[in-house]
RNA sequence: GGCCAGGUAGCUCAGUUGGUAGAGCAGCGGACUGAAAAUCCGCGUGUCGGUGGUUCGAUUCCGCCCCUGGCCA
């Protein structure tokens, strides 16, 4: 019988790393962060990083692995995710992977094609050229190379449209060619799949706003101007477009009022925690539960003991 | 108390020479393969302050009332 690991999914907000904290003292188990922020080092306050002493009783894996400037992707998180998962297994514990980037879920069971690494030169070049031309004109190449993707893709997605003609160019195929590729094989582990989703909106949105004004009395703006001194770490690198950060940014590079920046950063975490709750929704073999639950410990409890 | 300006979507506001109204933001739904806390797509959610009058028909014109802001007392 395949080892276990379990998935704790849920959107921002949510008391996910509380929840997995609260398993770690029950059972045998090893936490993998799964969270695309919590990656970088000296962003701590903006990602509601778990402290230093809950880290001591609780270690949480693929935390701190990056500086702000460098990036990561899905494709390494699945090969890093993977060996974790092996090495606790191996040891005879329960690998936990906890956190609400939903694409690095997505790419951990379903795999995720043999793709060429992003190029930061052809991705200047290819701005460069839509800067002068235009993204359209760009769809409109992406059409003559790989129609497929560029059936798939709207006219004014700059991003997906800059990585379709990134792949072509660095592979010498088509992105819908390699991802035609072979079958991944499924993951050597029984996933004993929860969710955390909470029945009330309103009630999740007063709690992202309340946690927003915490992270600001903790000093969120002081830890965003101490990144913004990091030389040769842009506005535009991936670690300072996530949410608070960017809005944050914007107020110590543009100014502007202060509670206008805390409120769009809200706004954005709410709509964050949307987009989240989209790809949540169509995860399958999911064992669902209410954030807002009160008895929410022992009845994931009792159904991580029924699974294990 | 008087004069002036305003009251239209959750917010900021546009508009209707009288035929029950539309933008941005917010919100909601969705897509998603090395940036994913990213990027993109779709959807208008409404006693047009209240009440009487004129009119075939009033959110629009008129009267009165209520509320907000400004100026004068």
């Amino acid at each position: 019988m395949l080892p276990p690991a379990i998935l704790l999914m849920g959107p921002t907000a949510t008391g996910k790393t509380a929840l997995a904290i609260e398993l770690v003292k029950r059972f045998p188990c090893e936490i993998i962060s799964v969270d695309s922020a919590m990656i970088y080092r000296g962003m701590d306050i903006g990602t509601a990083k778990p402290s230093a002493d809950v880290l001591r009783i609780a270690p949480h894996r693929l935390i701190d692995i990056r500086d702000p400037i460098e990036n990561y992707s899905a494709g390494e998180f699945r090969r890093d995710a993977l060996q974790h998962m092996r090495e606790i297994a191996a040891a005879g514990r329960i690998p936990l992977l906890v956190g609400g980037t939903m694409l690095y879920f997505h790419v951990l069971q379903r795999g995720i094609a043999e793709l060429p690494q992003a190029s930061a030169e052809l991705r200047a070049e290819l701005d460069a050229r839509a800067a002068r031309d235009g993204w359209p004109v760009l769809h409109a190449e992406l059409k003559r190379v790989d129609p497929e993707a560029a059936a798939r893709i709207h006219p004014n997605d700059p991003q997906r449209i800059q990585r379709a003609l990134e792949v072509y160019d660095l592979a010498g195929k088509s992105l819908s060619e390699l991802q035609r590729g072979g079958q991944v094989e499924p993951l050597p582990f029984r996933l004993v799949k929860l969710g955390l989703v909470p029945a009330n909106r309103t009630l999740l949105h007063a709690r992202i706003a309340e946690r927003f004004r915490a992270m600001m009395a903790a000093g969120f703006l002081d830890e965003v101007r101490r990144l913004s001194q990091i030389e040769g770490l842009t506005a535009e690198h991936p670690s300072m477009r996530s949410v608070g950060y960017r809005q944050m940014r914007e107020f110590l590079d543009r100014g502007g009022r202060l509670e206008t920046a805390v409120e769009r950063g809200i706004v954005a975490t709410r709509q964050f925690a949307k987009r989240q709750l989209t790809r949540l929704r169509a995860e399958p073999d999911v064992i669902w539960y209410d954030s807002d639950m009160t008895a929410l410990l022992e009845q994931v409890g009792r159904a991580v003991e029924a699974a294990l």
